[in-house]
DNA sequence: GGCGTATTCAGCCAGATGGTTGACAATGGG
DNA sequence: CCCATTGTCAACCATCTGGCTGAATACGCC
């Protein structure tokens, strides 16, 4: 599992790790801490925790004997600029799929490839 | 895995699922194509696939003996949503926190000793 | 009807994941 | 200095995942 945007993606897939996330936003945690409202070991939550550290998601320093859980708030930026890149690019292809279907009903200029032949499909009927 | 929010997550989780999800912002397109740049086999593909069906990332309609594949850009929201609120709330909370550091070192009410920054400070007329 | 193409289904396998229990390490209060 | 508290490491187990191959299904075209 290489790069760090599918290790974030994996970390946040798991609804307990999801939680643990949510409650850190308001503030720090001991694991201890976090562990308390779940039904399973501290160490399963050790594990938890492991998996988010390494997709760079928290951060555990050192205070007595505990291990204060710190989030790393930026690391939702991956997320969110990969999303919102083909999000828009989806959206930009519905909206030029628009326009061709409106060609096709208004008068039909000419074709204009903008270099890449892009599979033209005879939509007549679009009748799925 | 009950939720699709988990579903989602995990889908986006693995490169070539998002490198697929990432073609079909351009246009929709059948098993076949899908499967032509990468150097697996078609029925890992058609399993990929799957997984970013029960997602509801994709549907897949039936045109002769192709299925088309076409992109659900909403379930996006589902992400963006959720990550957008504990984003905020994260923000939120390290204001709070500059906010109450700054009443450390601003005006010294007397009774501050030095290590002790974070937990239980009585915040005066703190309703969230 | 039969063939070819496209896709899925069914097993199989290696490796990751998420859980357990038990032992170990680190650290500061008494 | 001791030891209670906190957390991690190690081993084990069941299940999931992602890949493979081979067989089956679903169509459209001759």
């Amino acid at each position: 599992m290489a790069d760090q945007l599918s290790r974030v993606f994996a970390a946040l897939a798991d609804p307990t790790r999801r939680d643990m996330v949510a409650r850190l936003t308001v503030a720090d945690a001991t694991v201890n801490q976090l562990a308390e409202p779940y039904a399973v070991s501290i160490q399963a939550v050790s594990k938890h925790l492991k998996v988010l550290e390494d997709a760079g998601l928290v951060t555990r320093s050192r205070r007595a004997q505990t291990r204060p859980v710190h989030l790393e708030a930026e690391v939702f930026d991956l997320m969110t600029a990969w999303i919102e890149r083909y999000r828009r690019q989806a959206e930009e292809r519905y909206r030029r799929l628009d326009a061709v279907l409106a060609e096709l009903t208004d008068p039909p200029p000419a074709d204009l490839p903008t270099g890449r032949p892009q599979k033209a499909q005879p939509q007549k009927g679009k009748s799925s």
